[in-house]
DNA sequence: AATGAATGAGTGTTCATTCAT
DNA sequence: TATGAATGAACACTCATTCAT
C-alpha cells in the first residue's frame, strides 16, 4: 500500500534522523563501548530490530554520526567569518559568543563537539607525523584567525595550530559539561577568549 | 615453606599496585565498558585468573583505581602551595608548570587526572544542586589561590571556583591528549596560566 | 506488528515453563554445581542467551524450580484424602498407589520429588530446633492420617512427624531411583505401605 | 635429613588417610562438582597443592574415595552375620541395630554409605541388565538373609534382591539426614526392620 | 614435602545481530 | 515495515591444576 513513494523516502528519512539524533547523546556520553544497542533503542522508543532496518550495525551506526558530527555547516559558516573584514578580536569574541551560546541551546551541538573531538584524539597521526586534529579544516580556519590576531598584536604568539586546538580544547571541556553535569557554572566568553589573547588592559 | 610471611604480603602489594598501575593507563584511554580483562591481562603481561586474586571484579578495581586517581598527595601539595608566603601569580606559575611537567613525563599522572575528571563529569551534583567537581578539595584550594588573586589584581573576576574548575579541565585536557596522541602540541605554563590571569603585558 | 500482546504473554510462558520442565530433570540428577547451562539449552534445544531472557541467573531458575517442587495440588490433594471418611489404611493404601504410580508414568513428579527433598534436607532448622522438613505441610497432613492410623490400631506407635518423614523419604528414594536407574526393581505399594503399617496378620 | 624412611611412610600415609577422611564429608554432601578443592584444603587445614601430592587429580581423590566406601570390612562382617546360627528376624534386628547406631556415632560411616550408594545409582546397569546396585555383595548377603526369613516366614514376599535393595535405601535416606541435617528424629531399629518384616503379631 | 600464588580452560552472562511474525 | 524473542560469539569470572619458593 504504497503512500506514494516520495512519502514514504521521505518518513524513512526522518527515521534515519531521528535514530540519529537520538544516538548521538549515548555514544557522546557513554563512548562506543559502553552505548548498548538495547539502551538506544528504548531511549528513541523503537525496537531494537529497527534501528538494523536503517544502520548494518553499531560501527555503521557511528560512522553516520561521526560524518553528522563533523558537520560541514560549522565549517563553512567558520569561513566565512574568518573572511569578515573585522579585526581578529572581534572575530574571535563572535565566535566564542556563538559556541557558548549554541551549547547552552542545543544539546546536540554539544554531542557533535564531544563526538567530534574524541574522533580526532583517537585518530592516528598521518604520515608526516602531524597528529591529526591539525588536518581537520575547523582549525585551519581558526588558526588563520589566530595568525590575523597576532599580525595584529591581539593574540598571543604561538604556534596558530596549537593555539586553535587549545581553543576548540576549552569548547569541547565545555561541551563534555552539558552533556554530564546538570547544575554547572558554564564560562562566559571571555573566558574563552582568554585562551587566544592577550590579557586587554 | 612459606616464603617468609612479610615477603609474602610485600610481593602481594607490589603485585596489586602492578595491576592498578597499568589498569589505569586502559580505563583511562578506553572507559569501563571498552577495558576488556582479556587486554589488560594481556597488556600486564598475567593471566586473568590473577587479576581476579586482587579484585572481586572489574568494578571492583576500577573502584580501587578511582580512589587511587583521587591523589590524597596531590591535595596536600597544593594545600601547602597555598599557604606559601608568595603572590598567587607566582604560585598560579609554579603550579602550571609543575602540572604540565608531570602530564610530559608522567604518563599515570596524566591518567589519574583523566579518570579523576570523567568520575568527576559523572558524579551526581549533590542535594544542594552544586555539581560535584565543586566539592573536590583540589577545586577549593585551587579556588583560594584565585581569590588571593583576584585581591591582588593578577587574576580575572569572577567565581573562584568555576574558574578554578576551568583550570583543572585545561589541564584534563592535555592528560587527555597526552594518553591518546602521539604527536601534539602541548601548551606551555603562559597558556594554562591565562584561563585565571589577567594577560597584563 | 507484534503478535498480538495476548498471543505473546501465553508464548512467552510456555518457554518459560518449557525451561523449568527440562531443568528439572538436570537439577535433579545432577545437583545445582553439576548442572552446566550449556547442557540445560542443549537439551531444551535452545540457545544459552534465550535461557536468560526468561531468568536471571543460573541461581534463580534454580530458585523457581524450588517452588515449582513445592507443587501447591500434592498437598491439597493430600489434604482433600486426608479428610475423606476412610480409615487410615485405605487412605495410606490409596496414597502410595497414588505415589507409586505418578514415579512409574511421570518422571516430572519424580524429579519434583527429589528437588524437594534435597531442598528440605539443606535448609537449616528453624529457630526452635525443630528440623525444616517437619514444618512442610505435606508432613503435617500425613501426620494426621498416622495420628488416625495409630487410634485406629492400623499404625505403629511412634512420632507421627517422624513416621511421615519416614514414608515420604521412601518416596524420595524411589524417586531417586526412577531418575537415575534404567531397569530397576520398583517396590509395590504395600512395601511403602509398611513404612507405617503394623504388619497385617 | 631423612628421618627414617618407614616413619616417612607411614606420615605420608597418614595425611593420605586424613585427606581421604575429610574429603568424604564433603563429597556427599556436595557431590562431586559441588565440592571445590580450595574448600576442602580449607576443611583439612592444609594447601591446595599438598592433596596434589597424594592425588594426581580431584577425580583421583574421588576415586580413592569410591574405594574407601566401598568397604570390604562391611561386607565381611554381614557374610559372617548371614552365616550365624541364627533366626533371620533376630539377623536383620542385629544388622538394622549395627547399622542405626554407627550411622548415629560416626559421620565417616554415613557419609560411606552416602557415597557408595550414589555411586550404584549413577552406574549403568550391566550388560544383562540387570541394574548395578544387585551386582554389589552387601545386597547379595543381605539378600541371603531374606531369603532364609522368607523360608521361616517372618519376612514378606518378594525378590530378596529388591528387598535388600528397599533395606539399604533407607540406611542411605538415614545416612543423607546424618549428613545433613542437625536436629532430625532418627527412625529406630524396628521401623527399619520393618522394611522386611512382617509386621509381627 | 608443603605452600599458596599463578595459570588458563571452562562456565556463567551479556549483547550485537537475526528473523519469524 | 516494525517488532521483540531467539541466537551465539564475546566477555566476565571460577576453579582444578601447576610450580617457584
Amino acid at each position: 500500500m504504497p503512500k506514494s513513494p516520495e512519502r514514504c523516502a521521505e518518513l524513512r528519512g526522518e527515521m534515519r534522523a531521528r535514530i540519529l539524533r537520538e544516538s548521538l547523546r549515548y555514544f557522546a556520553r557513554n563512548g562506543f563501548a559502553g552505548t548498548r544497542i538495547a539502551d538506544l533503542a528504548r531511549g528513541i522508543g523503537i525496537a531494537q530490530g529497527t534501528i538494523y532496518r536503517y544502520f548494518d550495525s553499531k560501527e555503521d551506526l557511528f560512522a553516520a554520526l561521526r560524518e553528522l558530527a563533523a558537520n560541514g555547516d560549522d565549517v563553512r559558516e567558520l569561513k566565512l567569518l574568518a573572511r569578515l573584514p573585522l579585526t581578529a578580536k572581534a572575530k574571535i569574541g563572535r565566535l566564542s559568543a556563538s559556541i557558548l551560546g549554541r551549547l547552552a541551546d542545543d544539546e546536540l551541538f554539544a554531542a557533535s563537539v564531544v563526538l567530534n573531538t574524541q574522533l580526532m584524539l583517537e585518530e592516528e597521526p598521518d604520515a608526516d607525523g602531524r597528529p591529526a586534529p591539525y588536518r581537520s579544516e575547523l582549525y585551519a580556519h581558526t588558526a588563520r584567525i589566530v595568525e590575523q590576531g597576532q599580525r595584529e598584536g591581539s593574540v598571543v604568539a604561538g604556534d596558530p595550530l596549537k593555539l586553535a586546538d587549545y581553543y576548540w580544547g576549552v569548547a569541547y571541556l565545555y561541551a563534555l559539561k552539558r552533556l554530564f553535569t546538570a547544575g554547572y557554572a558554564m564560562i562566559d566568553a571571555a573566558d574563552l577568549d582568554r585562551t587566544l589573547l592577550k590579557g586587554g588592559r
